[in-house]
DNA sequence: TCTAATGTTAACGTTTGGTTAAACCTAATT
DNA sequence: AATTAGGTTTAACCAAACGTTAACATTAGA
């Protein structure tokens, strides 16, 4: 079978150094769309699927953030890599929480682009194969359906969940009985990670203890500063 | 067995542009049949089926979007590229609610074309396969001829649907049990996916299950932020 | 014992969905 | 040309769902 080119969403304004851009990403056997500014790119992404999106931050109508946190809702797995100019600091573009993959200071040497593409590629062929497949779970006496977002008990009527108490549950299932850090659920599922998503998550853990209450056999541990365990006594 | 070649309807007047375009088509592999202006376009489009159209907006006699109205009272599906000039603004094309897969500004890049009929192509390949040829639907106790437009309860008298409930409600079937996104619904039956179709959407999920009231086992669920289920309890 | 981490509940603001009715549009009819 | 009817969209209002934050309680572990 023939292996398909991966596929990348470009949004960059300046045309000049788009298309060189574009150019050399196609010479390196990628599929290249090239948007001219953030509505355009929209536009195209919600057209097309892709595997990667670059985005220049700077950028007239709608700046690189912005597009990003539309691009995020549509869909929270496709990486994004921004390109920013040499003089923004680490706080400013933390201070946009939008769940990037990487950051890039223009100008930048295109080897290390190209690397970090591969990078990227890479990861998310590793851990989202797998996963991205799983939606169901048997958790003791409960069926997590992450897709529809339910939780039965017994095979009694379902329960729905949100979409942060699926996510988060389906994070746990997919670590059960052994450590879920923290760390993952918050960039996984919150994209963020400070004081504020933590107390959120843990609300979240409190809201799922709940809804695991009636199967004893079933409890959320906590790990003190690790993180969280889901575990199911056998029996 | 054969993979057949897909057949492009080409609708452009110039004919130094038209017939280079069809050429560089032919020679990537397409079919295509190279119409000279609307009334022809029409005609040629009537005679065969086709599983892509290009239509080039700017014609005499008869503009790509009035031609494009008459395909889709034709048919639904078939995707529709157009040729635009550079000129034209984005909100003056939304005005033409035609339902087109993409749009592209003349004079443009042969390679985005090529790309942009892949992705389409593609597009279609997953999704309508199977489904396209599904016409009668059960639905509990409800019968749903999707192609006369009609839904009888119980062999009864059958109830005359609108041209929206009727896909809208073959969308649910189609998924029935499942998610159907939200999304999914709006670019294929609306043909375009904002706040304002959305709302109208909405609109026709109440009335479907006003319709459906009648069976008590038959209800559309609503999965928060994604989209709608067709539940069936069986029994 | 003292501090940081976690547990829990409730309040709040925002987004999304449900529903109804009026406005709008188009094609057919008068 | 005006009217009507069917279909669809838009507007408006309300309700439900969600996520975050604040506040206070409890616990773990240095």
């Amino acid at each position: 079978m023939e292996e398909q080119n991966k596929k990348i969403l470009l949004v960059e304004d300046d045309p000049n150094f788009g298309t060189v851009l574009k150019d050399y990403l196609m010479m390196n056997d990628y599929d290249v769309v090239h948007a001219k500014n953030g509505m355009e790119g929209f536009e195209k992404f919600k057209k097309d699927d892709y595997d990667l999106c670059i985005l220049d931050v700077m950028m007239p109508y709608k700046d690189g953030f912005t597009l990003a946190k539309e691009i995020r809702e549509k869909n929270t797995e496709v990486p994004i890599i921004f390109l920013t100019a040499k003089a923004m600091k680490e706080d400013v573009l933390k201070g946009y929480k939008v769940g990037a993959d990487d950051y890039l200071n223009k100008p930048f040497d295109s080897e290390v682009l190209l690397m970090k593409i591969k990078a990227i590629m890479q990861r998310k062929a590793t851990d989202t194969v797998a996963d991205s497949k799983q939606f169901e779970f048997k958790i003791g006496r409960f069926d997590l359906n992450s897709k529809l977002r339910f939780l039965k008990f017994d095979g009694g009527e379902p329960t729905k969940l949100s979409p942060k108490e699926n996510e988060l549950l389906r994070l746990l299932a997919l670590h059960e009985n052994d450590l879920m850090p923290r760390e993952l659920a918050l960039t996984k599922i919150w994209r963020d990670d400070n004081y504020f998503t933590s107390r959120s998550m843990d609300v979240y853990i409190a809201k799922l203890r709940k809804y695991l209450k009636p199967d004893t056999n079933v409890e959320i541990l906590n790990i003190h500063g690790e993180g969280f365990r889901l575990v199911v006594n056998n029996q």
